[in-house]
DNA sequence: TTGTGTTATGTTATAATATAACATAAATGA
DNA sequence: TCATTTATGTTATATTATAACATAACACAA
């Protein structure tokens, strides 16, 4: 089973420069228009593994020259997401850059409420229990959000540092 | 595999007392204080098989003759959410009766994007990948949440009728 | 290369969701 | 009874998201 990059220490410049090209690579091939704001947002959001909602986006574009209106950040995000470069995260409201853009996901995250850290999870595959319900009740299923709220392992750590 | 009571016609009035006896037994039993409020709440969740936003709540609070000022009703679904008589659904902002109150759970919700019913899946065990991942990577989870979006068979049938 | 449709951006305003902060009241229990 | 805690009332405001309309840039056929 593998080991998520966000909770371990790796090269982070590494991992943003590959998301940009992959995404840069895809939209040519796509013939999508990876416009400056868009590329921006994405790059913003590489920056961590975590979460930032749209308007903490929008304050950070604003130093690098953009026009700071809630649209531009929402519809650069809606056309990260949709091209699944970015992954939204309901229960905070907030987005990260997606991992596993170049292979076929179920997307599924772990979020750290202490660091704020959102990992996703490397899930090929829906629930089967969900799925055999929603099979069951002939549902047919589009979407799923899948996210677990808990403590990453450098925060378990370093409160058992505290508590000592 | 169980049908879920939502997607299936079936006597709504009993779900709905069922529901509130449970709740009321439940916080006897635990010195909750199930207020007027709170009670109200609740059974204006239970009233459908939907999830209704904290506002809709509060404009259907008014004519009951409860103050309808938001804190109101964000207090009582916090009670309500904290004992696990209403789920959060992330994904719509808005609040669902649980139906499986006795029975100990992990929440997943069958969301039709036509007719808006959410239907709560008699799930016991978190998803093996997710919670193997997070075993791999030492993380702790919390609190979990699954929301599959869709079609329910009713809405699908509806528009194939709608198609000739 | 000009016109025409399409897609993206700029801008103002406002909708929808949620909480902070402080006051009063009701219930609980030494 | 008084002190403490828990719940409710109330005002104001924070946070997240979208509607609506204008302009610009782009794509490509006539």
């Amino acid at each position: 089973m593998t080991k998520v990059m966000s909770f371990n220490p790796h090269d982070h410049e590494v991992c943003t420069a590959s998301a940009l090209e992959k995404a840069d690579a895809y939209c040519q091939k796509h013939a999508l228009k990876f416009t400056p704001v868009r590329r921006q947002v994405l790059e913003i959001l590489c920056s961590d593994h975590k979460a930032l909602g749209a308007y903490e986006i929008l304050k950070r574009l604003g130093p690098l020259g953009f026009k700071s209106q809630p649209p531009v950040v929402y519809r650069a995000l809606e056309f990260l997401v949709a091209h699944r470069f970015v992954h939204k995260i309901e229960k905070l409201n907030a987005y990260v850059a997606c991992m596993h853009h170049d292979t076929s996901h179920v997307p599924a995250f772990l979020i750290c409420r202490n660091c704020e850290t959102v990992a996703e999870a490397p899930n090929k595959e829906p629930s089967d229990l969900v799925a055999q319900i929603a099979k069951t009740n002939a549902f047919t299923v589009e979407k799923t959000v899948y996210e677990a709220e808990g403590l990453c392992v450098n925060c378990k750590e370093d409160m058992a540092d505290d508590a000592r």
